[in-house]
DNA sequence: CGGAACAACTTACTCAGAGTAAGTATTACC
DNA sequence: GGTAATACTTACTCTGAGTAAGTTGTTCCG
């Protein structure tokens, strides 16, 4: 489908001059005044999203450039190929689920209504962001498999600092930390891919039942 | 006929590799004797799982035919394109998973020396087909979240099974089993990226800390 | 026994998208 | 004003998925 290639261009930069035409038309070659970049980093990871949320997860690269108003070249000078899109995505969508879990936890101490808060908050953020989700944890790239260690390492280290000290203040050993963290992250990865796919658990309610299997454990006495 | 000159040519003697000699004749068109597939869907999945342990998991579908002494056309008339391949081996490895699973298990009773061996089995099925593990949870298809989904239900649903059983034998909700059955899974997922990749934990060491977190909950007391 | 029909392939293509090389217009500097 | 630098675009290459058309041997029927 070529309609794709052409679809976000409002006007192909008529040649009458009708008038001073602000759109998001391309830029034109030549070094602008200000020196500066016209079309920046972040200005381009908008425009990823924005094409991710239009297209689904397996935008082209073409696509999200000329979203961003630009060409291929731009997007490669800006952040680089696919990999490295998906990649500062991740990020994107890791900080954004890390803000709003220690927004919702903040100065709670650590108990089960904290845990359910943490859990809600993470299934939130993805259902609000299921596109970008499914792009990042899958897309056309090779690397996927790494590129989701790379999102996953952003939730879990910060998540198992939490956990280090908090074992440490209970004079338990600390070492299960890690584990834990890659546990407790990949645990939510896999139940939000469930989540927004196939099932209509309110949110809350998952939440609940993912804190009774973490926080008491499977055992029944 | 034209080229009886090149009737004789065994393969074009792949320009790149120069590993093992073993390049399987392509057989000849034609209608074969037995009235048979000469390749089935089986060997050309060995194939594909021998090609990927060769060349990691970007292999193309082209080497994964050559592999299996096959064209292209053929792995899609046996098996189909890139994304049901990968389901299918989606598909052995979480039943090589299974089984393992139940031959460590069998018998026992449900408790916490029984998680452990389940999470070792899992643990050792993973480390033991690594590339295939890398393959089918990213590869280079389109779909990967969504395969994600489909080799993640072939061993949750199972699992999920058990846990209903279990609860529902002990007075207690069964309706938590299916997502603490994606959970568990997903956290076995990620935590083998994770340990495959950045962590040389020995197994049953990981296994504890996991049976750990899941038997007795993070609760401390 | 001699075709027509058919089955199982291979060859050779199309098509899309990632990544890159070369060209062009605009500004800055001396 | 001319040269260098810059910020782009155009236009390409290359790889790999998927497919259409051709080729060779087998079977079935008269």
């Amino acid at each position: 489908m070529n309609a794709s290639a052409m679809k976000a261009s409002p006007t192909k930069a008529s040649p009458t001059k009708a008038g001073p035409v602000k759109v998001t038309t391309r830029r034109r070659p030549g070094r602008p005044a200000g020196g500066q970049h016209v079309v920046n980093r972040q200005l381009v990871l908008d425009a990823a999203e924005r094409a991710i949320r239009r297209d689904g997860p397996t935008v082209s690269l073409e696509a999200i450039a000329v979203e961003a108003g630009v060409t291929k070249p731009v997007v490669y000078a800006r952040v680089g190929g696919r990999a490295e899109v998906a990649n500062a995505l991740s990020e994107r969508l890791a900080d954004r689920i890390m803000s709003a879990v220690f927004a919702a936890i903040q100065g709670k101490p650590i108990g089960r209504a904290t845990l359910v808060s943490f859990l809600v908050a993470n299934l939130e953020v993805v259902a609000a962001n299921r596109e970008l989700f499914l792009y990042v944890t899958g897309g056309t790239s090779d690397d996927t498999p790494l590129r989701t260690l790379h999102l996953a390492r952003h939730s879990a280290l910060p998540l198992a600092e939490v956990l280090a000290n908090w074992r440490s203040s209970n004079a338990r050993d600390a070492a299960v930390a890690i584990p834990w963290a890659y546990g407790v992250i990949g645990m939510l990865h896999l139940v939000s891919l469930w989540w927004i796919n196939e099932s209509d658990t309110p949110a809350p309610q998952l939440a609940e039942q993912l804190a009774e299997l973490l926080w008491s454990g499977l055992a029944t006495e």
